[in-house]
DNA sequence: TATTGTTATACTCTATAACTATA
DNA sequence: TATAGTTATAGAGTATAACAATA
């Protein structure tokens, strides 16, 4: 028997049972639930707090690594990261081991933002979390890990 | 101990383990892989294969009824809907009974479509979840729909 | 030639609201 | 007044590719 019990013969798809609509859906909820914090209180988007809390938690970076830990093209990232730019709240500084690069460094007000912002994020994260036992919590973690990785094959980002 | 494991100290976050972005990136991944289904072999975008899936599955539906059952705006709908008019997959006629209202109908050609379309689907899908475990499986489908109902609180769709 | 990063383009999505026709 | 549906608009997301500077 598949995921949601579908028989062979059943030859109609209910999407409210159909993995790809039902996480599309739940996911775009959830997003739009969490942006609104950042939007609502410091003006920033969602490009914009990803690149913020990937500089808190990793350090400096060039914009290719924060392509790469924040699931967002090259594109989208440099005109994040000039709004962040703008609004002071990130450096960007020349790499002076390779001309090509740049790297990117939280500015005080950048870090006062998710020391503010941080800690709304996870108690909304909990909030969330509460609607779900334990066990849940810890396979959802897992099942996570392995669809990331299950559609890794597909295409990068 | 929270969901991953995060403790009070640890003032950063690590997106990876941080469940509204992973869901949100994995989600992105699964939509794009299902959706270039779609795309490449009927030239269907999401909203269109959501309406014709919904259509197939429920018989003859208003567009607000659409609207309620894709979690899609009405205005989405409504343009999608003519997209597929002009496919000449779908009929779009007035209800008798009350004039504001249009009633949905697939048409042979897009029953066709959907008989075509809805196996490769399901064969995606589970394709997917074959990354997962039996118990991971039928875990996933309760998880979804405890967070879809607790993010109903927050706002339609 | 390949890579880093910026910029341009075009298309879609999202949200909102104005608008019409009917109830 | 309220509802069903259409249409317009503006802002953001997405994908692609052209481009400049450096390796």
């Amino acid at each position: 028997m598949a995921y949601n019990g579908k028989s062979k013969n059943d030859n109609s798809l209910d999407l409210k049972t159909f993995l790809p609509f039902e996480l599309a859906v739940v996911a775009n909820r959830v997003s739009r639930m969490v942006g609104r914090i950042f939007d609502e209180r410091f003006g920033l988007q969602i490009p914009e707090w990803r690149i913020l809390v990937a500089l808190d938690h990793h350090g400096p970076m060039a914009p290719n690594d924060i392509s790469a830990n924040t699931s967002m093209d090259k594109a989208r990232v440099s005109r994040a990261q000039k709004r962040l730019a703008d609004l002071d709240l990130v450096d960007i500084v020349d790499d002076p081991e390779d001309g090509r690069r740049k790297v990117l460094k939280l500015k005080s007000k950048g870090q006062k933002i998710c020391k503010e912002i941080v800690p709304e994020a996870i108690e909304r994260e909990g909030w969330l979390l509460e609607a779900l036992t334990a066990a849940e919590q810890v396979a959802l973690q897992s099942i996570l890990a392995k669809l990331h990785d299950r559609t890794e094959e597909i295409d990068e980002n």
